[in-house]
DNA sequence: CATGAATGAGTTTTCATTCAT
DNA sequence: TATGAATGAAAACTCATTCAT
């Protein structure tokens, strides 16, 4: 398959996050795909073998992205909670950004279409986040306990924020997002 | 004459349950509840006027339970870290026992299953949990920051944990409960 | 099939017929029935084998009722306009008065339910009539054609008017249906 | 691109109406029309919303079909017997020709798929022949009573002939037919 | 390549019939 | 007998996928 419209997936990436974020995956058929693309449904599958191969496409799409935005502009070699802040920082502008994404694969992991092999190598990918929360213990700068909940613990700072946020249509300001890296940052340290 | 067996209604959540749990809203046919409840297709259609009334009605009842469950034996005389360590470890426990229930309400928010008046009317629900932060701000034990970012960043600390735990087969001891919530305690806490 | 109760009987017909007047023989179910004739569906079945005994027995009593009250006080000795006069006037009261009998016979004979040696049996049952007329054609009351017009045209003389009073819920008086007889009977005689 | 096949819609109506004859509106089930219009089920949704669809539109064909037949080559200026004549005849080709069509009408007039201000919008098409039998009136050609049950009543020795000659698989020579108008001319003139 | 009509397998829903009470 | 819950086969309808244009 070699389409000639490269610009024809990205449609159909942002027309499936859309309709997952509003419907969920159960809500998203080929016909509602094809028309949110605005093309026809006999169309997707130029650019795709089939339903299951665009949620997988778009699921290690949806990955890639955040793997990279994470750790934009990371020097390993700064001050612990300079480091950190800037990776708490990335994922939340991300997450807020990109809220679909988020909801895209928050409902893959409860899906027939990604398997367990998947799954793992997906935590693989944010291995370096692991071996922050590793340094920060070393250097006692975080509590001394399994990087497993702490690592839990500031994902979940930011990923029921931006959720709420969402939710609740609520904007966050500059200085409220900074106060509540302070409440992460005060709960993971030592 | 054969009475209607309310008991059916428990299997039929049951069943949703676990294959939500298992294959998302996205997985679930009729014919699949069917089975797990073991009864017919048909019999569903004596309890439930359709598929979505199935979801409806089990909906409401984990957002009852929940809201039920969070503030057993919740005492507002008690110290404040107290009382919020009894209800953070409520909730807490009820995510882990009943993660089946969380995975569903979460699919349910992005899914046309559930309405946004819904919504709100659910949100009401925790108003309890929310005068409770409120005290603890005019008490001057937490941050002073809207309730709304001190809630949120709460149930991140549980749902995220909970999440991870149950993906990835951790255990989690009593002691590790413990330093979980003091992360809480120490980000929310002035 | 000994059914103690035989008004439930009565009862089962009476909303059958009400039905398939209402919503045709398409819309009857077993359930429609059974509520209409206050019972539950599975009383049915103690007195009817099934669905298709119900209508088939239905059809042979309202066929009998039919040739019974169509040759009601007829005495073939008569002066023949008066007999045919009062055969006419038979079927036309049966069909005003029990309408929803002739949309029954109606539907069933376009319907699997009624196969074709039945169709000809019932044929028989209205011989007398036939007779009837043969004998105007050898008195030379009648017009000299085929009796099979000649009855069919009394026959649609009825009918058509019967249904068209109901339809539009149109009143007859009974000077009314003279005329209307008298239409008939100008057509048919020499 | 694969035009929308308009011939497929005449095709669902042929189907429909020969089934509709053979087994009555209860007889047919979407996989039976499906199958008699040699097409695959899912097509016939591409072309109506649902089963009622079909019927309803079908009911509308046949309506419109008959009200332009009847008053073909009509000429209003005729003598007034020739013109009742013209109808008269035109309705009882029609009639032969099209006997699954009067059968689907006569379904349909006892289904919950036709309602009540349809019947009237339908009885409405059909005012030129009462006008018609009003001009008759006038003329004093036609016996002195409400047109109603004059219409009726020609209708009457229309449909009930043709219907027997379908039913008992009558063929009607021309003479016949003539003999047939003669009884309905005798019955309504003055 | 692009389209959307056509297909038919699969899903939801209905309903005749059975069965436990 | 009478009831209405339970059953599962069949009907209505949907939708991923193919195909003719």
């Amino acid at each position: 398959m070699k389409p000639r419209d490269e610009n024809k997936i990205a449609q159909v990436y942002k027309a499936t996050l859309k309709l997952v974020k509003a419907r969920g995956l159960a809500g998203i058929t080929m016909q509602s795909v094809a028309k949110e693309a605005e093309m026809a449904t006999g169309t997707l599958y130029i650019y795709f073998k089939n339903k299951d191969a665009i949620i997988f496409n778009l699921f290690h799409v949806c990955v890639q992205n955040s793997a990279q935005v994470f750790f934009r502009n990371y020097n390993p070699s700064a001050p612990y909670k300079e480091a950190l802040h800037l990776i708490w920082y990335n994922i939340m502008r991300h997450r807020m950004e990109h809220f679909d994404e988020s909801v895209f694969l928050e409902q893959c992991f409860h899906s027939p279409f990604i398997d367990e092999p998947t799954k793992v190598r997906v935590k693989k990918m944010f291995d370096p986040l692991r071996e922050l929360i590793e340094r920060g213990k070393q250097e006692q700068e975080l509590k001394d306990m399994d990087s497993f909940w702490l690592l839990s613990f500031m994902m979940g700072s930011i990923n029921e924020v931006v959720k709420r946020a969402v939710y609740f249509n609520k904007k966050i300001s500059d200085e409220m997002l900074e106060m509540n890296f302070m409440m992460c940052w005060d709960g993971m340290k030592a």
